[in-house]
DNA sequence: TTTCTATATTGACATCTATCGATGAATGGT
DNA sequence: ACCATTCATCGATAGATGTCAATATAGAAA
């Protein structure tokens, strides 16, 4: 918001004072990049969906939610299946609720998770723009 | 690896102090679900990928890498796109590198980095644990 | 050699995060 | 009404992380 303002400048780079006048054979090896594909914005908000699945807790907890997805699963098996605290793994269900990759309900004295496929989707559509999908059984 | 060592101790839950007969009916609500799915230290490698892909200037890196993998971008462009200081993007580039997202190579004075869709690929084999693949053009 | 440019590394600092104990809120049973 | 149980929230704390300025390193050019 300062010095530079636009994210792509391609005149501040590999051009230093350099007066020549600046033949093409000049910035051979440098520069001549495509543009970002991915805007700030777009960048923040799938980096945030990362950040759900950026911890070998949640990653676990997600994999038992999915599996156990169909009729959901109580947090008191969740929290059975670690050597955590409740509260720490309370803690990590509010991120994955948050990120909207589970959802939850309560039914009497407890409460049942189960999985969000469309965030996990979405996760994977930022990793296919950063590699194309290999297409598993490709023809 | 001290009071619990299993991951999934079902007997643990649900069942108070509670000394009758324990009928069948006793634990309808509660329990009975599926083990976990992911081991501890797959979980733990599995994380530390989305780690690294959990930062929204890695995520732009990595699509501006991804679009010029072919002949790989220099780290001049890389630091021109962003406001960020060039330690700053050699930081996040080391980042992508160690998990193993990039490769790079020195040419001349400059270095060189380009995707390595392997790594793209695992990560997006756990999103495929967590929840199915839509499996998008499915026969 | 000396100097310049490109990149990596180091050290410091502020912020974020994972975990815990303590406590609150909701529900069900006595 | 009272208590027990399940789960969420709060406050504290240790450790991880993103950013920068300063410095080091490596190659090219003079």
């Amino acid at each position: 918001m300062s010095i530079h303002d636009g994210a792509t400048d391609p005149a501040s780079c590999c051009e230093p004072e350099h007066t020549s006048p600046d033949t093409a054979a000049d910035r051979v090896s440098c520069c001549g990049a495509e543009p970002a594909p991915l805007g700030a914005e777009d960048a923040v908000e799938q980096a945030a969906l990362f950040k759900a699945l950026a911890d070998p807790v949640r990653l676990q907890l997600l994999a038992l939610i999915a599996a156990n997805s169909k009729d959901g699963i109580c947090v008191c098996d969740l929290v059975a299946s670690f050597q955590l605290r409740q509260p720490t793994i309370s803690h990590h269900l509010k991120v994955l609720r948050e990120a909207g990759l589970i959802d939850g309900e309560r039914r009497g004295t407890w409460v049942y998770y189960w999985t969000r496929p469309a965030a996990v989707a979405a996760a994977r559509r930022t990793l296919d723009m950063v590699d194309a999908p290999a297409v598993v059984g490709a023809s």
